[in-house]
RNA sequence: GCUGAAGUGGUGGAAUUGGUAGACACGUUGGACUUAAAAUCCAAUGUCCAUUAGGACGUACGGGUUCAAGUCCCGUCUUCAGUACCA
């Protein structure tokens, strides 16, 4: 019987579907475990062999768990809005649902074929209504919530409402916009409607703000950085301008800290940590307000070093910061405005990424030293970012690189407050530190001096000392500062969750939950209209009837009570920051809640998370950020969403070329008409063959080797004129990338197959090998569709089948690593499979029986169970499949049949190779799937050695073996090795040092 | 620049606490079977020297610690990823 792995696929597929066998249930004895993939983006172009990756590592964890005799949760789903549907539908006209529903479809049934074991009762999609209607009600719960920063968490927006009606905000310690004017109870009561409205946008977890946006005219949309190239955009190359615009934010900075912190918690990998770390940015100092001279108003700067208070000499405002216009003096205006307008053109990129040209203006006014009362000149320079901080530094030259550059660069002058004696080696301390080459920038081993008060002290002492004194005066406080900014939440786009929000008198309101969900209305077209509002402005039926709580036709719109909706659509990680709750809960109890209190409280978390590294400052960070406003809010119990994260690695595409000589070269016509236009391709062999030779060579092998093929396709007269092109092919020739699917594993060209690849390659001519053969070169880059290097799944579950595909995939390195596919090894785990099958049926059938199994045969098998189960438990798949190998191998030379022994491997196996482990087990004669079988029991005492095959080295190297009984003393071995004959002949006469033993482990003699 | 990860045969990669470097595969070469091909099986395969026996060298590079270093320490280089005038 043969091993027919298409039918048993299917078979087994079929079976796990109409059984359920994968069904998790919310009521179990047993200990649950949660396992989850970063769900995909049904894209059009389908999976490649990339895409499984992760998921065939999460499967085999899953499957194992469940051997482990654990209650296992492995749902699988789709992020389903996303802007490859709506580009396609604006190019079209299709509808995004469409699209994405085919999408769908495709990738169901490519990974149904690979043969996971997700609970797909429990599926979810992002763009379903019965999905987003919580979306929308989780957006409400932000819009409804306050940060308290005295009980650090989020609560209800209505204590807040009755603190500022008992209290005013003076009182109120809440994460909250920076500009908010302290109001008296009285005061609040007598605000308007409105007013009351827009103070407490001010608070809410979730606001409108005015945000600057990289405007697309012609797009008529919002572009992100990275689709912005050159200043212009990457489609199309239209302008692009800085742009205000009303826009939902999130206050994700509220839970900075608590972001920060959360780290410490989970088990994800410390680079991923780091990313989100350097993200949040959390640098701690102190704000400091200098008065301006001649004006009332303050300039608030944030420094992480008020130790060095006494070593300001000016002042930088980034150009944008609002205070500019008005300090500065008629002199300078001309000068700033220049400056101003000049950096404005500038993007923000340009900006960032030439860091060497020093610029900047000096405003004319003065700032005065809060302790000095010296006056300090304020200038405005590029390098201070309006995004980060208050958009203002005081400058310490000494103590700051880019300080010290722009002072060096205007003749600033640079006190110097540091003893830096000790240091640089000079005895006296220099009141100008115009000999220094460099800014000192180091807090550590220096005292203050020049600096009053501080003088003498460290920099810890001196911070607090400076912090306090600043206190004193009112003119600053210790602070933190995050870089953490809020996070935009609109989007300009049609294909996203819309908002549960209509408009009264320009102030946002909130639907009832109970009318959710507000569904996506229909558009006649998805771009954006052309008054510049999103493609919800085409709907005609998109305003909302407060009194009949229904969408209604925009005609109706009184603004008494039928009121505009919004218009933008919710970002891309709305959905995605919380679907791991949603499949907690089974698909038929979904409907009151999104999920209810008992599934949450039995899944808790996802206790093993796979997905990509991409992910780190997105989604990573926003789905922590919701699960902690949900906990703060009372909705789940958890303030983590991911206890364990594991970064898979991309698989790269290994691209193939083909060489083609450059025509011009061959070319001997005079008109442009009668030009050579043939394609010659030429092997890869033969040109690393050419190059390898010296120049002088070359010719004598061209004559007598190639002479004869090119004379075949060309005129002897053509030939004499490129034949210098052939001494020097990698000049003169043009390599292409070919579709990877016309290459054999021995990297050649299947020649007929590529002249109907592409029409032009029709009447290609072809210099090859002596065997007849054109070989490509090989070069590994990331997978794509325009490389040819997209290599199919389904052709390799066609070829080879899914356990196949599964095994190699595993097989091909750590999980982590980024790696190239390579098709060609795939035969060697096809054939493990071959061969493990063969272990248990021959042409008869099965050859499985009930004798004992031998010493051997239970050593092969308990290594194996122990290595597996490391191996598993640390995610180092790459190595178990080594492991089944040897195993296999093993067993095969063993002759073993013994089903003691056979059936617990097919266990081991089966989390990796699915479909033949349940074939094999059913055929054994058991009933059902092997999928909850015990995981096999490893007894040491199998392994235990009676002697050991010691290595002999001699001053480290190893010469020899030496078979000797375990339980030999040390001294008996070093009598037994020195007395060996081969030991004799290594020391030739020489008399050892010193003789290393270690029992079990190697002995080394020195001399 | 900073942060993190990684450099091992022709290729993907093994090597658990320092203890036989190159497991397991791919590829290549030779052989068996076959009319032939495929499939399968057997053998060899780090490099260099040597007929063999054997020897020298070898985990990016240069040092060091140790009886013993791919593994630990110091320095250098390269690649990849993240991030970037963060006050």
């Amino acid at each position: 019987m043969m091993y027919d792995f298409k039918n048993i696929e299917k078979n087994w597929q079929k079976y796990w579907k109409d059984n359920h066998t994968f069904k998790a249930s919310n009521n179990s004895d047993k200990p649950k475990y949660y396992v989850l993939d970063m769900f995909p983006y049904p894209s059009g172009a389908g999976l490649h062999v990339g895409h499984p990756l992760g998921y065939i590592a999460s499967d085999i964890y899953a499957r194992y768990k469940r051997h482990k005799g654990f209650n296992v949760l492995h749902p699988q789903g789709y992020d389903s809005f996303g802007l490859p549907a709506e580009q396609y539908a604006i190019q079209t006209g299709q509808h995004p649902a469409i699209t994405t529903e085919t999408n769908i479809a495709t990738y169901r049934r490519q990974l149904d074929q690979i043969g996971f074991s997700f609970d797909w009762s429990r599926k979810v999609r992002t763009s379903n209504p019965e999905y987003y209607k919580w979306t929308q009600w989780i957006f409400i719960q932000l819009f409804e919530s306050w940060y308290n920063n005295e009980s650090n968490k989020a609560e209800d927006i209505k204590i807040l409402v009755s603190k500022f009606e008992a209290e005013g905000n003076a009182t109120v310690n809440a994460a909250c916009d920076e500009n908010i004017e302290p109001f008296t109870a009285a005061e609040w009561n007598a605000f308007s409607e409105v007013e009351k409205q827009e103070v407490l946008l001010k608070y809410r977890l979730t606001y409108l703000a005015e945000t600057e946006v990289n405007w697309c005219p012609a797009l008529g949309t919002v572009l992100a950085n990275d689709e912005i190239v050159n200043g212009v955009s990457e489609r199309g190359s239209h302008p692009v301008v800085r742009k205000k615009m009303t826009q939902w934010s999130m206050r994700i900075s509220a839970y900075a800290e608590r972001l920060l912190q959360g780290l410490d918690t989970i088990d994800w990998t410390d680079a991923l940590k780091d990313i989100q770390k350097n993200w949040i940015g959390k640098s701690v100092g102190a704000s400091v307000t200098f008065n301006v001279n001649g004006h009332n108003e303050k300039i608030d700067v944030f420094t992480t070093r008020p130790d060095t208070i006494f070593g300001v000499s000016f002042m930088t405002l980034a150009p944008e910061h609002e205070l500019v216009s008005q300090i500065t003096t008629a002199e300078q205006k001309a000068d700033v405005e220049a400056y101003i307008e000049a950096t404005a053109k500038r993007s923000e990129r340009d900006r960032m990424a030439d860091v060497k040209t020093i610029s900047g203006v000096f405003t004319g006014a003065y700032a005065e030293h809060p302790f000095s009362k010296e006056p300090i000149p304020i200038w405005i320079g590029d390098y201070v970012l309006a995004s980060y901080g208050t958009g203002a530094v005081m400058a310490v030259p000494c103590g700051d690189q880019r300080d010290f550059d722009f002072a060096k660069h205007f003749g600033i002058p640079i006190p110097n407050i540091f003893d830096l004696s000790n240091i640089k080696g000079t005895s006296e301390n220099s009141p100008l530190s115009e000999e220094l080459e460099e800014a000192f920038t180091s807090k550590d081993n220096v005292k203050i001096v020049n600096s009053d008060f501080l003088n003498g002290m460290n920099y810890k002492k001196a911070s607090k000392r400076a912090i306090y004194e600043l206190e004193q005066l009112g003119q600053g406080e210790g602070k933190t500062n995050y870089r953490l900014r809020d996070a935009v939440f609109s989007r300009q786009r049609y294909w996203g969750e819309p908002f549960p929000v209509y408009y009264v008198n320009g102030m946002p309101q909130m639907i009832e939950a109970e009318h959710l969900p507000i569904k996506l209305p229909e558009v006649e077209k998805y771009l954006p209209t052309e008054e510049g509002e999103p493609p919800l402005g085409r709907a005609d039926v998109w305003a909302w009837d407060t009194t009949q709580s229904l969408v209604v036709s925009n005609e109706l719109i009184d603004h008494k009570t039928i009121f505009p909706l919004e218009l933008n659509t919710m970002p891309g990680w709305a959905g995605s920051s919380w679907y791991f709750f949603r499949y907690m809960e089974d698909a038929a109890n979904r409907d009151g809640v999104f999920a209810s209190e008992e599934a949450l409280n039995y899944w808790e978390n996802v206790d093993l998370y796979i997905g990509g590294s991409e992910h780190a400052t997105g989604h990573l960070l926003y789905s922590r950020f919701w699960v902690k406003l949900l906990k703060d809010r009372g909705f789940v119990n958890i303030e983590e969403p991911f206890k364990k994260l594991i970064n898979q690695g991309m698989i790269l595409g290994t691209s193939a070329f083909v060489y083609e000589f450059i025509k011009e070269k061959i070319d001997i016509s005079t008109t442009i008409t009668s030009g050579f236009n043939k394609s010659i391709f030429i092997s890869h062999r033969i040109i690393q063959k050419i190059e390898s030779l010296p120049l002088e060579e070359r010719e004598i092998y061209i004559d007598s080797k190639l002479k004869n093929k090119f004379l075949s396709i060309i005129s002897q007269e053509q030939f004499d004129k490129c034949k210098d092109s052939i001494k020097f092919p990698k000049r003169d020739t043009r390599a292409l990338h070919v579709d990877v699917s016309l290459i054999n594993s021995s990297d050649e060209l299947d020649i007929e197959g590529f002249k109907n690849w592409r029409t032009d390659f029709q009447n290609a001519e072809f210099i090859t090998d002596d065997d007849g053969t054109i070989k490509v070169s090989r070069d590994v880059e990331k997978m794509s569709k325009s490389k040819y290097n997209v290599v199919n799944p389904d052709d390799i579950v066609a070829d080879y089948g899914a356990d196949s595909l599964r095994l190699y995939e595993m097989f091909l390195g750590p999980l982590e690593q980024y790696k190239p596919w390579n098709t060609a090894g795939i035969t060697g785990v096809h054939g493990f499979l071959k061969k493990l099958w063969k272990l248990f049926v021959n042409e008869n059938g099965l050859k499985v029986t009930d004798t004992e199994p031998s010493k051997d045969n239970l050593k092969t098998l308990h290594k194996t169970i122990k290595k597996v189960e490391e191996d598993i438990e640390n995610f180092s798949f790459n190595t178990s499949v080594s492991t089944f190998m040897i195993a296999v191998n093993e067993l095969t030379s063993q002759k073993c049949t013994s089903k003691e022994i056979l059936e617990p491997l097919l266990v081991l196996i089966s989390p990796y190779a699915p479909h033949i482990a349940e074939e094999l087990w059913s055929q054994l004669g058991h009933e059902g799937s092997i999928s909850t079988v015990d995981f096999p029991k490893f007894e040491a005492s199998h392994l235990v050695e009676s002697s050991k095959k010691y290595p002999i080295s001699f001053n480290g190297k190893m010469r020899f073996t030496l078979e000797l009984p375990m339980d030999m003393p040390k001294d008996e071995i070093e009598k037994t090795v020195m007395a060996h004959e081969k030991t004799i002949a290594q020391l030739d006469g020489r008399t050892p040092k010193k003789i290393i033993v270690v029992p079990g482990k190697i002995v080394n003699i020195v001399g």
